[in-house]
DNA sequence: GGTGGCTCGGCAATCGATTTCCGAGAGTGG
DNA sequence: CCACTCTCGGAAATCGATTGCCGAGCCACC
């Protein structure tokens, strides 16, 4: 396990090629031409001495860290994680480089998390929050010391951008499918979402509402456990058969657990909606009737807000249209024909 | 959209309270005592200017960024999330911070990783190499500079640290649960891996070998679709029944859903056991039989390894045992009757 | 040949905090 | 009353890089 030896400055490049740390800094960053000899000097000298320049350095004197910081409430949810992949990639093909941070699912942590990044000088930062109420007060604080975007759940007058997916339009078109496709007389249809501390739960919900008055709902939390005990709780009632229409596909993926693991079928019995579409979708059998959210796009949405030209009139609010995916857990009625 | 209006520093802070800087950095650090007052004043100073450290200048004075990086293969891999989470709520107790990169799959984009995370001077280093070959030039580097830990996945040669779990033990216990629990005579067992890029891919592929010579083995990689077209090859080549060994559950998860769509049930045609048992494995049904990771006592044997104390005396290679946890995708031979 | 413009290297200030060292003042013991 | 110790605040150096400014040298043009 061998360790620096010795810490190869600026200075020290400097005294091996002969110049001063300015030329130095010139060369290597090329932020002023120079003679193309000189320049490739400097290169062999830092070279040889394995070099490595000091970003805190950098940062400290540029007043930029061009680092992009994010932080999700919990990366074991895979959408979570998985809009931490893109957004990462999206970001790769700038010269800005995305860190993640986990708030653990606690707002409290969130908010470590936050005024870490912010101390640390981050030139701007992503946000999923936790709490619709609670992460209000961090992201107050973010807004005032970098751009500052909230992504996928909406916390108001916090001042920050918000970048997510048209939740309500996405349950409409989940609306849509259900009574053009499916005999809704016949069955009932129940959501299984989860409480509204996050907007995009509430926008869900609200939604489903308006689609489905007087259905019934069932709310808990997003992860794969609730969507087993909703399962539980519907099938001791003496549920047999229905719609099930889950505000997120990991909840959808527990539904549809519980639902086969006590002998109902999919979706002969039961049909089985999720909302998301990111990868996991394709683990479950039957694959998922889903609204894939466009995580691309969002992502891409992000990097042009934060980018090196600050759009003055740039969108507050931007929200990009999902798109519904059907799958076989909710075919078409065989006699209705329909293909969409 | 209010923006920082101006930047306080802790000179403003020290103005304020009329007292100097240095008094100002050790009245907040409470880097030496002082009378409780004076501290007092100082800190309602440093509250009513709204004052924030800048970590950078903190962390170059200090040579110390308390940072510990981690640089993942892929977020989208749950078991890889599912760590990365672990660690952060480990790391969480201690004063230092997990900021996590992702290395999108590529060997040149985890070597900017590592590369950038040397330059912005974390204290620690923490790697699941993409590659059991081309990952080593990256960390060589990295323990040049920092105390580097491999996590799961091991790459020969690079003076860094090891922690993982025993894979081989690991594939031991399914083959022994195979044996004992599984008509082995009558049931083709077949073993559905991942290339051997990774040291996990590998010792699980050698001991499967080991265990079963002879058997078939199908390669790919670390993701639902390849565990799908195993699935499909192996029913396309007339396969009707048989236990399936997956190299991860995230293969697993593939074949479960293809063998199921294909109208096989599972386990009465085929047994599938997976590898890993983190989190996302309730997904399945039936529940996967499969090794679950220590994910938790590996991430608090990282934090002591880069712990305050360094010790010297430390292991190079930690290796934790995991545990066989029994699911319904392989139930034990009803005639034998055991339980393990 | 003088002068203006240009190129390009170096000096030194700067970013924001920490920390070493110094010295003033208070307290104590002889 | 002197000498010694102790406490505690401040001046200034320091971490490593970038960059505004200056000036030397060169060229070209009139």
């Amino acid at each position: 396990m061998a360790r620096r030896t010795h810490r190869v400055t600026i200075s020290d490049v400097a005294a091996r090629a002969g110049v001063s740390p300015a030329t130095v800094s010139r060369a290597l960053t090329g932020s002023r031409p120079m003679s193309p000899e000189l320049a490739e000097r400097v290169r062999t000298a830092a070279q040889e001495l394995g070099y490595r320049v000091n970003l805190l350095g950098r940062a400290l004197r540029q007043q930029r860290s061009s680092v992009m910081g994010l932080v999700v409430p919990d990366l074991d949810n895979p959408f979570f994680a998985s809009l931490a992949e893109h957004l990462s990639r999206v970001v790769e093909t700038s010269d800005i480089e995305l860190l993640v941070a986990s708030a653990g699912d606690s707002v409290e942590t969130e908010r470590r998390m936050i005024s870490s990044f912010l101390d640390r000088q981050v030139d701007s930062l992503v946000v999923i929050p936790c709490d619709e109420v609670q992460s209000q007060g961090g992201l107050e604080e973010a807004t005032d010391h970098a751009v500052t975007v909230q992504l996928d759940r909406r916390v108001l007058e916090t001042g920050a951008y918000y970048v997510g997916c048209d939740n309500r339009y996405g349950m409409s078109l989940v609306a849509g499918h259900v009574r053009d496709d499916v005999d809704a007389e016949a069955q009932p249809v129940v959501f299984v979402g989860a409480e509204p501390r996050s907007s995009s739960a509430h926008e869900r919900l609200e939604e489903f509402r308006r689609q489905f008055p007087g259905s019934r709902v069932l709310l808990g939390t997003f992860d794969v456990r609730w969507g087993q005990q909703a399962a539980d709780r519907l099938l001791d009632a003496g549920m047999t058969r229905g719609t099930l229409v889950a505000a997120a596909d990991i909840i959808a993926l527990g539904l549809l657990s519980r639902l086969q693991a006590r002998g109902h079928r999919v979706p002969d019995d039961f049909r089985v909606i999720g909302f998301d579409g990111v990868g996991v979708t394709r683990l479950a059998h039957p694959e998922l009737t889903t609204v894939r959210q466009p995580v691309e796009e969002m992502s891409r949405r992000i990097l042009e807000l934060v980018g090196d030209l600050p759009v003055d009139g740039a969108e507050q609010e931007i929200r990009i249209r999902p798109t519904l995916v059907l799958g076989p857990s909710s075919p078409p009625a065989a006699r209705s024909g329909r293909r969409s």
